[in-house]
DNA sequence: TCTGGGGTCCTAGGACCC
DNA sequence: TCTGGGGTCCTAGGACCC
């Protein structure tokens, strides 16, 4: 908890309106033109927006309003799909860029990159805010996209600066001014408060960080619990004390779906299923993993949420087998509650890398195994096939059965 | 107004083991 | 008859983030 030796220099990269500028960039003649433009969306109906252009959050858009809405808070606003493939494509641009440019760097999300620029002040000779300013102008430059960059001796504090850098600027909190900084917030804005804690705050009277300065930790710690109650007393003070920290493995594959009209039929539902199960089957194999957990989730149409969830003793990687699994989940989810479904989901968490030693032998010629080896080779076969003459050259469905 | 899709982390209870 | 305690794994649900 205490701290040593000399404050860190913590910058965080946030990409303006990320969606928005990969869409113009992808289709310049169109979205490009668009000065009101909306990403997101989905030709059901039932989509929300997921990034606005800053001309169209002036009329009040946000992201995650449903695209209906904002189209009538913004009408005549153009509506495109999210270019999935390329975000990820210039998000890994962006952080290849980064690297150069920094010796620890952290990808938090698709648009949002932490660094430690610590120690480079005496390499560079320059303020960090000169630092920050630098690296803007290069990610710019090399890849077309404009960055914000907030800065400052911790994550948090550096990632709440960016708000005030947006959009294209720099914002440092200087060392030692962190709480000045943060008595001007609401407690809303420290990240991880969400709408759930903010209600719970505003019953006590509490909206602005400067206002629950004075609130005991032991009182934090009754309300929302000791862990919760202890991380609020030092997040109002500016106090976070997780690294950047570039190792990071994935936790889950998922993959969800909204269906135009809710699906009714176990035949419409079990084909999706297929399909879900086949995508996060494919991801699971490209990042060279098995999973041994498979949750199969749904959302009834007055949006309550189940799911169910099963961990096999093997851990598992081929599409035949995970949606098995999957499809006996989903049966026992059906059975409970037979309702028609807005969304169906496949998720994989559980994670072991090749060969889990502990099962060295034990599955072979063995009965239990859900899976052979001869099943995982056929499975990674098919994704070569996929891979070299597109997904429409296999079509799953009649290499599954009961 | 009518509510996406990809994630991470936390909690609480039960099973099971020593 | 009155029933420990701690650790780990699993499940289900929920809060939260971009």
């Amino acid at each position: 908890m205490v701290e040593q030796g000399h404050p860190r220099r913590i910058l965080l990269v946030d990409c303006d309106a990320f969606f928005v500028q990969v869409a113009r960039l992808e289709d310049p003649e169109g979205a490009g033109q668009a000065k009101l433009l909306l990403v997101g969306g989905s030709p059901s109906g039932r989509g929300v927006v997921t990034s606005a252009s800053y001309a169209a959050r002036a009329f009040g858009v946000r992201s995650a309003m449903p695209t209906a809405q904002a189209l009538r808070l913004c009408p005549g606003a153009r509506v495109v799909r999210v270019p999935r493939k390329a975000c990820a494509h210039k998000s890994r641009e962006i952080r290849l860029e980064l690297q150069r440019l920094s010796p620890v760097v952290q990808a938090a999300s698709i648009d949002e990159f932490y660094l430690d620029v610590t120690g480079t002040e005496r390499l560079f000779r320059e303020s960090l805010e000169d630092t920050a300013d630098r690296i803007r102008r290069t990610v710019l430059e090399a890849t077309e996209i404009s960055v914000s960059l907030g800065g400052g001796t911790r994550r948090m504090i550096a990632k709440l600066a960016s708000d005030f850098a947006k959009p294209a600027g720099v914002h440092i909190v200087p060392p030692g001014k962190e709480a000045d900084f943060m008595k001007q917030l609401d407690l809303a804005d420290i990240p991880g408060v969400g709408p759930a804690l903010v209600r719970s705050l505003q019953d006590r009277g509490l909206v602005r960080i400067e206002d629950a300065l004075g609130v005991d930790q032991e009182w934090l710690e009754r309300w929302f619990g000791a862990h919760r109650g202890a991380w609020l007393y030092r997040r109002m003070r500016g106090l976070d004390s997780s690294r950047v920290d570039p190792r990071e493995p994935r936790k889950s594959i998922s993959s969800e779906r909204t269906f135009a009209q809710d699906l009714d039929t176990d035949e419409a539902l079990e084909r999706s299923l297929l399909q879900l199960s086949t995508s996060v089957g494919r991801t699971l194999r490209k990042a060279g993993l098995r999973a041994r957990t498979i949750t199969v989730k749904v959302k009834d149409p007055d949006f309550k949420t189940r799911s169910r969830a099963r961990t096999t003793p093997q851990s598992l990687e081929t599409d035949g087998t995970l949606f098995t699994v999957a499809r006996e989940l989903l049966r026992e989810l059906r059975a409970v509650r037979p309702t028609p479904v807005r969304l169906l989901g496949v998720g994989l968490t559980n994670f072991t890398t090749g060969i889990d030693p502990e099962q060295l032998g034990m599955f072979d010629d063995d009965d239990e195994a859900l899976e052979t080896e001869r099943g995982r080779t056929l499975s990674k076969a098919v994704d070569s096939l996929r891979e070299r003459f597109g997904d429409r050259s296999i079509v799953p469905g009649p290499m599954i059965r009961d």
